[in-house]
DNA sequence: GTTCTTGCAAAGGCTTTGCAGTTCT
DNA sequence: AGAACTGCAAAGCCTTTGCAAGAAC
C-alpha cells in the first residue's frame, strides 16, 4: 500500500539562486539572520521573535516565520522538527549537518556527528534502492547533567 | 545556554500495568487496535479514522486521538512525527524498533533496521555521556520504484 | 451505583495567508 | 512606479479538553 503524506505544514521550497538575489535588503530578515547566528541555537519561531523584538520591537511574528522560511530555502538556515511537532531553527544548511542529542529531562540539545554512522546510513538506503538526500537522526534520553542529579 | 523544549502536543505517558488493566473493555479501542494491525501501517489519526469509521460508522475523531494515546502509553502501539509534524502511528511498542526510509515523492514509508547503527548510536550517546533511551532515524529521499521512473 | 468511555463542540497551539500600508530599487 | 516586504488579524490544521450522555464493571 502507498500512503501519500500531505504537507499542511509547507516545507520551505529550496529558492533558486534567482529568487535569493530578488530579494531585497530588508532589516527584519538581516536582524532575523542574526538571531539564529548569535549564538542562540535551536530556537523555536516564538524564541526567534522574542530575541528579534529586542531589537526591532515593532516585528511581528508573521514576518518571522516568514523570514525564516525564506532563509531555509536560501540554504541560510535550517528548519528541524523534533519529537514535539514545533519547529525549530539553526543557522546554516545542510553543510553544517549534524544530529541531536535531545535530554528529554532539561530540554538540552547536543549536537554530535559520527561519520561512520552516516556512512552505514548510506549504506542502508542503498540496500533498499533508496536514493537518499537528507536525514534526521534524533536521540532522546538524559544527558550527562541531569544524570548527575 | 539550556533551552527548554515546551511539550505542548502533550506526549502520552507510558502508563502503569496497574492504569492499563483499569482500563475497560471498549469496543472502539479495540476497533481502533485492529485498524492499526491490519497491514495499514503509518497511519495519521485522521486516516485511523477513517478506517475505524468503516467498522464503528459513529465513532468520532476524539476517540481515535484518545485511544491512539492510550493504546501507545500502554506499549500496544508507538507514534512517531515525521518532518511534516502531523504525528503517525504503528501497531507494538519499541520492541518492534525500526527506522524509517521515507520517500519525498510519493509518500511511500520504508522500515528498515541496522543493528550496526544501533550500535554506533550508542555508543555515539555514550561518548557525550548521555543515557538514551529512544531514538528515531528518518531517512529522506527518493524510493528505488519513483527512480526508476 | 460508580467509574471509565464517548461524541460533540469548543478551545488551544503553532503556522500560514489576505490585505492594505510601507519600504526598497 | 513597480515589486517586494511587513503587521495585523483572520483563518487553517492538527490535537486536546469540557461536559453531558452512555457503557462497563
Amino acid at each position: 500500500m502507498v500512503i501519500i503524506i500531505t504537507m499542511p505544514r509547507k516545507p520551505f521550497k529550496t529558492l533558486e539562486a534567482r529568487a535569493c538575489q530578488a530579494a531585497r535588503h530588508s532589516k527584519r530578515r538581516e536582524v532575523i539572520f542574526e538571531v539564529l547566528n548569535s549564538g542562540h541555537s535551536h530556537l523555536n519561531a516564538e524564541e526567534v521573535h522574542h530575541e528579534a523584538r529586542k531589537r526591532l520591537p515593532g516585528i511581528g511574528i508573521a514576518t518571522v516565520y516568514r523570514a525564516l522560511k525564506f532563509l531555509c530555502g536560501c540554504g541560510q538556515a535550517s528548519e528541524f522538527i523534533p519529537a514535539d511537532g514545533v519547529a525549530r531553527y539553526e543557522p546554516g544548511g545542510s553543510r553544517a549537518h549534524h544530529d541531536h542529542l535531545i535530554c528529554t529531562s532539561c530540554g538540552r540539545f547536543i549536537e554530535a556527528v559520527d561519520p561512520a554512522i552516516e556512512r552505514l546510513q548510506e549504506k542502508l538506503a542503498a540496500r533498499h534502492g533508496f536514493k537518499p538526500t537528507r536525514h534526521k537522526l534524533e536521540i532522546y534520553g538524559i544527558c550527562a547533567g541531569c544524570a548527575g542529579k
